[in-house]
DNA sequence: ACGATAAGTGAGTGCTTACTTACATATTTT
DNA sequence: AAAATATGTAAGTAAGCACTCACTTATCGT
């Protein structure tokens, strides 16, 4: 990957996140990452192509992430370490998961097309087993709140509210024990 | 109010929030509502004034029903209340909260410019009154979380998943002994 | 050293965009 | 009934859009 290469990329979720992606014209990217703008499509064939490229590198930290999650086998600290991904996550690319929410909202077919889907099927899996395992009366239930929670943890940090989100943090440690 | 001007604002919200704001052009507005598009700035002054109408209006609406909230008596039924708020909402107007939220992550200033955040601010206190009345021990941590998971009602109905939805509301029933 | 391929440029292309303008027709006021 | 105002249209306009093309320069395997 040449410098320019990763200029583009790097400017383009900036912008993407900032602005949105219909509004982030490729001129305006070529112009912010001193390239020609012929350069963006020589690399990524259109404008959604260097979509496609950033959204699924951003996704795959995501994933291995999760993957980490399984391989735990105490069921409190599968839950506990659950309540940090968000933190973990928007710590490491905030703008991806500010662009992550503008294009869900904003592209009918966003979640089947990068198949964030399954990723959050793994990501309940773990989740329910842990309840189930801890003996909780309704462990699918319980998951899904606790899920509801994390998804609030995540718009907490793409808001710019990292204290509440710390303090939330603490707050469900306690209330779930962990 | 006109029988053409409705039907602009009706068409536009509806592809607001099925396309996004910025992906919907003014021509396709005109040509789906059946006016010359001229109309709609002699009605609107511009696609933002238009845009405007709508999210005041739809407002609006929130606002009253948070109103309505402020003047119940016990504390249970304020939090019961408040469970159904974004069934109540959403089902007035489902195509209005998807566009809210698309604007929302679109535009950095989305939540000054039109005081969403004054709405959020007098159920967040009505929230916190009740659970102090409830003698809970930590009453304004209590309602961050509450408030999270009916944001996370929100979006559940906003993403089609209202089984889910009815669910959960039954689950946190049951869990505060509402 | 050379031929091939990759990286990079800048000036286009046709099309769409938000918006304007000049004009016509209802509706209301006086 | 006349004047004033509100509602509506069709045909523009300039600017911006994603993208292409002809071309140059750098990199690299043989």
């Amino acid at each position: 990957m040449t410098e320019k290469k990763e200029n583009i990329i790097r400017v383009a979720l900036d912008l993407f996140a900032r602005n949105g992606y219909v509004n982030t014209s490729t001129s305006k990217i070529a112009r912010a990452a001193g390239v020609s703008e012929g350069l963006i499509f020589r690399h990524f064939t259109n404008k959604q192509g260097l979509l496609d490229a950033i959204v699924d590198s951003g996704l795959k930290d995501a994933a291995s992430f999760i993957s980490r999650l399984t391989q735990i086998a105490d069921a409190r600290e599968v839950l506990s370490v659950a309540l940090e991904l968000p933190g973990y996550l928007v710590g490491e690319q905030k703008e991806f998961w500010r662009l992550h929410y503008s294009l869900k909202y904003q592209n009918p077919d966003f979640e089947e097309k990068y198949k964030t889907n399954d990723l959050f099927l793994k990501l309940t899996t773990v989740i329910e087993r842990a309840f189930k395992e801890l003996n909780y009366e309704q462990p699918c239930q319980e998951a899904a709140m606790f899920l509801l929670i994390i998804g609030g943890l995540f718009s907490y940090l793409v808001n710019d509210r990292s204290e509440e989100q710390e303090a939330m943090v603490r707050f469900v440690k306690l209330k779930y024990k962990l």
